[in-house]
DNA sequence: AATGAATGAGGATTCATTCAT
DNA sequence: GATGAATGAATCCTCATTCAT
């Protein structure tokens, strides 16, 4: 019986030096060489587990939306109406987390390469219909049929702020996106009940 | 007798090709012989006129940025009152031009790039700086000293929402973007009138 | 407790396995790997039953002229007559065995093969002195002195023809072998006979 | 002016550095590195001329095909009479330069390439066409009907003992298969006419 | 006996870049 | 001004082989 259960420790190496390996890059030109160096084995190990390079950034880029997708979850779990709810979405889009360098390049990269990669296109819409739905969960008990298009607002709102503070260089003139998007959410409100 | 005036044109020749070839590609992983092909010359003579790939490169990016703020400015040319410019520079942002996917791809991979290009994080910013002067512009007329923080906020929406279309692979479903930053504006300007 | 005598199966099956991977192939270019595979074990244990891949091909040709050997053997049990035995060496040449893809594609790689392997080459000699041996044994009652060389004729002609039907791709409009061998054997008994 | 007319003459010693490197390896896994280290450039330029390694075998088979094509051209040449020509179609074929070991090489390996490649396959059989072409030219106004078959086996015949004499380590103990060939077509001729 | 784990070496191919003309 | 010629330096990927268990 020879070593055993080590392709799972292997994967998951190698999809954190592939996120840090882009990090550090900022785009997917990195060598499978680089990093399977930084995961510690050889390229060849790499190619074995996981058949090519696509094949990798496929994972890590799973393995960043299920990263997120859980920062989620934790933030909704025990949280309590609809505005805390929604709120609580918000927050966990800008936590620190997802703004470390390495990740802001996984979302910058993975969206380039959804252009011309059917799995990754599929990858971020699972990700987008997520927080749409999300979204609409706590927005349509508040203002019933504006819902969707709200929805789709605030979706954008996030997006666009997370892309220009992901490429902001220094952090000290930069808003706070999530007060940001908060503020928008209570225009978006707001309107309704005026 | 050497043809005079040449340079321009190769140059342009070779930035529309850039730019056309990273469209087809979807990413930045596109040679200067086909950029060149494209362009109906040698590789040697695209590195004669611009040194090097990035500055291709950046030349493509300068040159996108300048067609958008060509854009805005003829749609702000004649275009009176505050409102109606708000307007004006929102559905610049969306025209069909700028959906080409070359354009989008362009925009997208210039993301990218500016996370490890200085220049072409510069080139960005100076995008941001126009937009967010465009709408403060008018904004502050209209909303005083809110209009800063709503400026970042319609233009968020404004990136987030193009990204967001410009990686729709179905137009079908797709709400209109300019109508919805309408909305948002409509909102931000409302809140305050209230 | 060991299962015992694993090994002459297992070799067994690695060579029926070398030897289909060659006929999928049509040459040597053919991986341990996908050997073991096709054998029901992983490449370490093909490694420690032959050594290596030479080895394995080694065997693999071994066997190949075995089979053929024991083919002539077995046209020979039973058949009397100079004239008849030497038409049923030449017709088990040409046997539908000899024609199945992956044995036409091993001959002809070992004839590759022995240009560049002593053992191979060796292996081939066994075979070309075996057929003119055989040939001899019934030529020389019929035709004497002459018997040498027509014996080096007869063998060519074999060997040739099935090189050539071997890699015709319709078998429809192919002259049957073995009539060919038999006119020519025809010929060289008549011309003494005259 | 860039320097020109390279492409002939790379390409040229592309093909005999091919030949010559199956010839010293006996068989087809040899490196584009190191036939393009033989022909004096490095393997970018091998590739820029032909594209890939199959279309650079596919090149040396070519060669190979047409310096043969042009032996039998030139030995028929100035040479009268159905006999002598065949005669001299038969010589062609077992001329010394058809033995240095690379041709056989080329030969042999040429033949395993035709199993897997159509392009090869195809080349294959445009020599076979031609030599029964050029057989039946002559040996039709000598034996009529029976021409066709005797041609087949005496191509049949040049190909087997030019395999059996390019495998044959000593050239002490090999018959001259010309001879053997001519004898062959001694008594093909003679059986008609008994 | 048997195999998953692991790698070093190598090989085809690509490409930005340079240079002579 | 323009380009064919040429290459060094990667890079992905494969594979025979070894080893610990």
């Amino acid at each position: 019986m020879p070593k055993l259960g080590m392709e799972p420790i292997r994967r998951a190496a190698l999809v954190k030096a592939t996120i840090d390996e882009i990090g550090a890059a900022g785009n997917l030109d990195v060598t499978v060489s680089n990093i399977a160096k930084r995961a510690g084995m050889s390229s060849a190990l790499a190619h074995h587990y996981f058949g090519g390079k696509d094949q990798i950034f496929l994972a890590a880029m799973r393995h960043t939306l299920a990263v997120y997708a859980a920062e989620v979850r934790t933030a909704l779990q025990g949280t309590d109406g609809h505005r805390a709810r929604l709120e609580a979405v918000i927050a966990a889009g800008f936590s620190s987390t997802n703004f470390r360098p390495e990740v802001i390049a996984a979302w910058l990269n993975f969206y380039v390469l959804a252009q011309s990669s059917e799995d990754a296109h599929r990858l971020l819409q699972i990700y987008q219909r997520r927080l749409h739905s999300n979204l609409m969960h706590d927005l349509r008990p508040l203002i019933g049929s504006r819902a969707a298009l709200a929805s789709r607002r605030i979706a954008g709102l996030i997006d666009g702020l997370y892309l220009r503070q992901g490429l902001a260089r220094d952090g000290s003139a930069q808003m706070d996106a999530t007060t940001q998007v908060l503020a928008a959410l209570q225009a978006e409100l707001r309107i309704g009940g005026q």
